[in-house]
DNA sequence: GTGAAAGCGCTAACAC
DNA sequence: GTGTTAGCGCTTTCAC
């Protein structure tokens, strides 16, 4: 299976120059060329070399897409929608996995320095601002899902402030004035802002944040619970949470039930992302949904275009989130 | 951001075979020579340009990843299993999702025959036994979780006839006897030996198999419901259901919390896959784990070893799963 | 220990 | 419309 286009060349009796244009739908190529050409290729079973092909066009045709994990819906999401954009534009999407650690995303970002893949998508990077411009200097990346600070290149997210804000209005709209949040500690931008609609949401109602209300945990699911168990021992128990992931709202009512409370009439909780299992769970969850597709979409869209053109587009895109409420939130 | 070989053999004032002697470490480079190519490498922020290399090497250490769908966290800690062993021998993995499309799988394939990837493993493939053969004869293929009948390939899963013997036999310990299945449809070994296993354990105690105690369905959650529906419409009714998947589990327990059955108690649910939902859910779910991370560093290892050996290593290893009961069957 | 040079498979500029 | 050829960046013989 080392059939080269000199092969298809000399079975076709013309030069590879030929092939290539038939390859490539060049249209100065006569009809019975052309025949002679896709009957050899046929028959050879000949495949394009891509490594000579990249090699000579100085590019692949391909995107990388770092994610932290891959047991994330929210990403996987994401991806498919990137990947349905990518495909129009004749891209390929690669994902690569960095366990949200520093130097596995930085190994694997090597692919974009070695030329494996023309563009990268960063989905919840662990990198810092100035090693993120530097990249971007020389490099097309993008960042999806989570800003980062100073970071002056191509961003797609959701307004997380405004998302904070609408979810914790669900809460207080349905009567609600008792309500905790489940947030992560560190610089993380998403979290912070939708702290902050939080409060501004509570602010409206004439409420004053609580710092017992607020937990400041990790992502890991398992966290929720520890949170949990801090608001149930208070005085005055919160009657609603709401958790800046739907994994952590997953693990918040996981720990209620184990606690006896029963999620949506005796507390009600509301989530963040709108990942598959909000609708599995039992009780299903209520989130703020992020338009995850379309995120993919237009990252995946921008980021190609920013490949042929010279002032490279570094806006920050922000897309409309929805609050979908379920059983989690009561009637 | 162009630098080449070229640029840093003329600052190390050196050749390029010096240069690419130094890249690959080979030992024949006096201390100084590599001093100095060391020096130009980091002065010039040089990067070898793997297009250029893969090409004269013929090869990528590059394998691709075909998954159905990237939502599913079994197939995500495979791949992880996987990403441990390749970084050992200097692989990436790269994914793609098929979506469970036949057409779109062939076309991921395409990495393989434009030499984009050195070899392919394919999770729950939904290729056909010819198309497999007819691949694996020029290129280095394997399976994954799931095995295709007469594919004379590498394949690694588990048994999963004794697999789904040990969960029917789980249940029957715990003193139940109507034990209902959800199955899928049409010709998946692993469905249709789970249920051979299913079978072979009722046998073992003198029960009779139903036939409308056993649902054959499509693998999406939804269609659990349904199945749900059915088997308890019945006379008489399960007190216990095995599910071919964990998603399934999730949405039988799911439609029986609607019909306000408690499961853990009133019924008895188990899985199949061991998925990380299944300690998340409420109730925590029962299943038959499969080790994962192992199936993927054994049959990245094996893959691997392939590619440098002349004959090829075809066979099919069966690992061993691992019954997890949780709430879901009750005490 | 080092350099010159061939060549991996392909595309595209150029000549006809 | 078609062929010839240079060259993308790299590794690796081969000669010294």
């Amino acid at each position: 299976m080392n059939v080269t286009i000199k092969d298809v060349a000399k079975a076709a009796n013309v030069s590879v120059a030929t092939v290539s244009r038939v390859l490539n739908g060049s249209a100065n190529v006569s009809q019975e060329s052309a025949k002679r050409v896709n009957d050899a290729i046929r028959e050879l079973k000949y495949s394009p070399n891509f490594l000579g092909r990249n090699l000579r066009k100085c590019g692949t045709n391909r995107i990388l897409v770092i994610q932290p994990s891959s047991e994330h819906s929210l990403y996987a999401k994401i991806i498919a929608g990137m990947q349905e954009e990518a495909e129009k534009a004749g891209f390929d999407i690669v994902t690569a996995i960095s366990n949200g650690s520093t130097a596995s995303e930085s190994r694997q970002l090597d692919m974009l320095y070695n030329r494996t893949v023309d563009g990268a998508v960063l989905l919840g990077t662990s990198l810092d601002k100035d090693t993120i411009n530097g990249i971007a200097e020389n490099f097309n990346i993008a960042l999806c899902c989570e800003g980062v600070h100073g970071a002056n290149v191509l961003t797609v997210v959701v307004n997380d402030e405004a998302g904070g804000h609408d979810a914790t209005k669900a809460l207080l709209e349905k009567g609600h004035r008792r309500i905790a949040m489940i947030s992560v500690q560190g610089d993380v931008i998403s979290s912070t802002e939708r702290e902050k609609g939080y409060k501004r949401a509570l602010s409206e109602y004439g409420i004053e944040p609580r710092e017992d209300y607020i937990w400041h945990g990790d992502y890991e699911y398992e966290n929720a619970a520890l949170a949990m168990k801090q608001f149930m021992s208070l005085e005055e128990k919160p009657t609603a949470v709401f958790a800046v992931s739907d994994n952590l709202a997953a693990g918040a009512i996981k720990q209620a039930s184990e606690m006896g409370i029963k999620v949506g009439s005796e507390l009600a909780v509301i989530g963040f992302d709108g990942i598959t299992w909000c609708e599995r769970f039992v009780p299903s969850i209520s989130s703020v949904a992020q338009p995850c597709a379309e995120m993919g979409r237009l990252v995946a869209q921008k980021l190609i275009a920013n490949m042929t053109e010279d002032n490279k587009d570094r806006q920050q895109y922000t897309l409309q989130h929805k609050v979908v409420l379920r059983e989690s939130t009561g009637d």
